[in-house]
DNA sequence: CTAGATAGTCAAGTAGCTTGACCTTACGTG
DNA sequence: CACGTAAGGTCAAGCTACTTGACTATCTAG
């Protein structure tokens, strides 16, 4: 309510590198999330985002998903249990190995991508607007190269376990 | 272990401009944490960081702090709670208000803003040497005008209640 | 054909929030 | 100056998104 007015106090606003990831990448998502809700996908939870973004068009294996999804498998398993209770994905015996699941996109799930995508773009023109089309370029060719930089960073690391590459 | 390899699997990763946010947002945050850890500060959270980063360096009204924080009273007392059993804050009766309560850093909590400061420092000087000193830059003035339209957008539209300039 | 690795499930516990109910203290108004 | 209401804080209970540990079923290598 009167929050904004509040920041005349001096504030120490923090201004590091960290800090301003971390608020851009909030703000993002809680925007994302927003309209997400808005397109008529109450379910829709940054969790559960986290995990459809590792899960593949096509449908996986829930291993490859655990896998890939860098947390544990009884987390993945708990979410998945909640993704297929709200319609989104459905889980199949293997037929390939008696002992696997295939974690398939329902065609609820498959229009909520789609919602997705269409949001995305629509996010990524209202930065475009708000920072000129040349930042916004910078931006992700800086965040990409940072990205890579760590991936080698890891590589060299001597036998460090493999990092997963985190998704959304 | 594996999971380095087996990313030679086509595996559609997300490009978007939030999932780099996110993904540069937890690297850093890991970081972050990691070295706090490391340095000897076990208590250090996540969560516990959200806090301390809107915590003047000087002390401040619990109330004060609630209102910065952007998160319900409830939580922060129990993040205060926790604080302040590990001896990193402590809870003063407010003498200008029998209602209110001062929270202040104690000296093993200022220790650690020290420490904090320097690891931050430590990390910036790598993503420097990372993507070098140009892209570091602009990636910073990109974070901070996306910000400010942020606020900006916030403010024309009527009524909103304001934003509050959640931190770290 | 059996030892052990792999895929998945079930159960219980933790962190970090939330809302609701409550008590105490301050303050503006009639 | 009393009193209704607002503000500051606490206590309790519940939820989400994880965790670790223990277990079952299936596959595969020697």
């Amino acid at each position: 309510m009167n929050l904004v007015k509040h920041l005349d106090e001096k504030t120490e606003a923090p201004d590091h590198i960290g800090w301003r990831l971390w608020q851009a990448s909030r703000a993002w998502q809680a925007d994302f999330a927003t309209a997400m809700r808005a397109a008529g996908h109450g379910w829709f939870t940054e969790a559960r985002a986290g995990l459809l973004g590792h899960i593949a068009r096509a449908g996986m294996r829930q291993s490859a998903l655990i896998e890939r999804s860098a947390i544990s498998k009884q987390a993945v398993q708990q979410l998945l249990d909640g993704l297929e209770a709200e319609g989104i994905v459905e889980r199949l015996p293997d037929p390939q190995d008696g002992r696997g699941k295939l974690v398939r996109y329902t065609r609820k799930g498959l229009d909520a991508l789609r919602d997705g995508d269409r949001i995305k773009m629509e996010i990524e023109r209202r930065y475009v607007g708000r920072i000129g089309e040349e930042r916004f370029t910078a931006l992700m060719g800086a965040l990409r190269a940072l990205a890579a930089g760590e991936a080698a960073a890891m590589g060299e690391d001597a036998g460090a376990e493999g990092e997963v590459v985190e998704s959304k």
